[in-house]
RNA sequence: GUGGCCAUGGUAUAAUGGUUAUUACUUCGGUUUGUGGUACCGACAAUACGGGUUCAAUUCCCGUUGGCCACCCCA
């Protein structure tokens, strides 16, 4: 059997390159390379075949067919290598993934749906409303709200040309999305707050880097509505219990930054202090002194931080209101337990922000890169900025590329996976045509009972397909062959004890809901 | 966006200016017909791409692409 199979084999490949190949080899290297695999093919199998019959039978039988296709192959190595040489010219063009962007590979499957699943449980446990907005919008949609300035839009937008020659932006973050639909359907119509809740990628052209890809995806809640600080401080919750949830312990860096007002008379008086210690800061500070002067505040410059640490915090110069909205978020969070550490420097990229301000950290890792894991705050101006009725808002999204990142890192962390789908513990497997087409039959009866099996309807021999069985870790596998069929049965085997049981086919799907049990 | 390091089968690796580019894992097939875990045998499979130097490049040089690290920024 098997020297037949290979015999067929050997008359094929040569047969199927000569009718490709026409033109003659160009480079001379190629033909040793040709020439190297055939004798490689070649030597071993003379020896093994040599070992196998003095070893174990003198069956001349086996001999002759596996020494003729050597003579014959001998004979074409040269045409072949000619069809290898053309073969790799003629290789159409490979792609890879665009820079940034990458695959979602299903080796880690388990942990974006858990990942998935974990977000979407989470949302829903706080009465969150899933909802979608475009990944497109126009482009000033994002630039107005997020604010010429800052790197998301400046650098790291992708804008494009319409075809009708409209600029239109992939979207960088979600919160200009939801606070647009909000205006779009008339959303201060429906009870306050609407709290909404997404999945999905978003695009920032950055230089990539572990945890920090051009397409990322976040997990994304907006409470959009109410001015309360126990909206801020459910939203913290939300974020810091689903990052816990999954295993991962965080910390909280909480800010205030008040209303613009109260940021202008801070910058004047930041400016002023940093203007009279200039002479003590890095070149790149005291460029953003005239540009960006909250930037100081988070260089990670050595000479800057002495400055920094005696410079004003903005917490002092909070109006009233703010300062007061602002305790009572922190004495939430005290009450929920929540860690958090006051960070006088946080200073979101955001221009939409207004009072609270938060970023979550992983504390179990001294990765200072890629350590943040999500973040987000208030935004109170933002919607009547895009033209909406005055509507106070909150929101957050945590990178889940990031918490993949994480929780494969942790590893053997069971919280981590609990979120994952559970796995079928049965292996459907068949032998024969006949009992091909009668296992699909079966197959489906099961899932109408939402029982999913395992099959691979490719596989052929039991052996194998046992083999894949053992793999997969299942506790049973149904076998259906040729005489199952006709007696209308099938045999239910236990993989650890390797006991099998005939049943009636009409008593699968309770055999196997109690297995399930 | 700035700077640095890197690029060998699907994965992880070895080696080299010159005949057959190493090894392991994975995958597939086989070790007599319909029974997994072990063992043995075999097969598939790579020097990222494009130029240059050279008699000869996977190796040296340049460019491109991509990855990673730091900065920047953030998720």
């Amino acid at each position: 059997m098997a020297s037949r199979k290979k015999i067929v084999l050997k008359k094929k490949t040569p047969l199927k390159k000569k009718s490709v190949s026409k033109t003659p080899a160009k480079k001379v290297k190629v033909t040793p390379k040709a020439k190297k695999k055939e004798t490689k093919k070649m030597a071993p199998k003379a020896t093994s075949v040599k070992k196998k019959t003095v070893v174990k039978k003198e069956s001349p039988k086996k001999n002759i067919p596996k020494n003729v296709p050597q003579v014959v192959r001998t004979e074409e190595y040269r045409h072949e290598g000619h069809e290898q040489h053309k073969k790799k010219e003629k290789k159409p063009q490979q792609f890879q993934p665009l820079r940034g962007m990458r695959d979602l590979h299903p080796k880690d499957a388990k942990f974006w749906r858990s990942v998935y699943r974990a977000a979407e449980q989470m949302a829903e446990a706080y009465n969150f409303q899933y909802m979608e907005v475009p990944v497109l919008e126009d482009a000033n949609l994002f630039t107005r709200s997020i604010g010429k300035g800052t790197d998301v839009v400046d650098k790291e937008m992708y804008v494009f040309d319409d075809k009708d020659g409209s600029q239109i932006g992939l979207r960088p973050e979600f919160t200009a999305g939801f606070a647009r639909a909000y205006i779009t359907h008339g959303m201060q119509s429906d009870p306050q707050p609407i709290k909404v809740w997404t999945c999905g990628s978003l695009f920032r052209h950055d230089r990539p880097q572990a945890g920090r890809y051009r397409e990322f995806r976040q997990f994304d809640c907006e409470t959009i509505g109410t001015r309360d600080a126990a909206v801020d401080a459910e939203l913290i919750t939300v974020a810091y219990n689903y990052l816990k949830d999954l295993g991962l312990e965080t910390t909280v860096r909480i800010n205030s930054i008040g209303s613009p007002a109260d940021r202008a008379n801070y910058v004047i008086e930041l400016t002023a202090y940093l203007r009279s210690k200039r002479s003590y800061l890095s070149e790149l500070s005291k460029k953003r002194i005239a540009k960006n002067p909250l930037r100081v505040l988070d260089s990670k410059e050595p000479q800057d931080r002495e400055v920094i640490e005696e410079a004003p915090q903005i917490i002092d110069w909070l109006s009233e209101d703010s300062k007061k909205f602002f305790m009572r978020v922190l004495e939430y969070l005290d009450h929920l337990e929540i860690p958090y550490i006051l960070d006088s420097t946080l200073v979101r990229g955001l221009d939409y922000y207004t009072d609270t301000v938060f970023e979550l950290f992983r504390t179990d890792t001294e990765e200072g890169s890629q350590s943040a894991l999500g973040g987000g705050g208030r935004y109170d101006l933002l919607v009547e900025q895009l033209g909406g009725p005055a509507t106070p808002a909150s929101g957050f999204a945590i990178g889940l590329d990031r918490v993949v990142l994480a929780l494969k890192d942790l590893r053997n962390n069971p919280k981590a996976l609990r979120h994952a789908p559970k796995k079928s513990p049965v292996y459907f497997a068949q032998l024969g045509d006949q009992a091909r087409q009668h296992a699909l039959r079966l197959i489906e009866n099961l899932r109408k009972e939402d029982i999913i099996t395992y099959h691979n309807l490719g596989k052929s021999s039991l052996k194998s397909q046992l083999e894949q069985a053992h793999k997969l870790e299942v506790t049973h596998t149904l076998i259906l062959g040729q005489k199952e069929v006709q007696d209308g049965t099938i045999i239910i085997r236990d993989m650890e004890s390797g006991i099998q049981e005939i049943i009636d086919q009409g008593k699968i799907v309770r055999e196997v809901m109690k297995l399930l049990k």
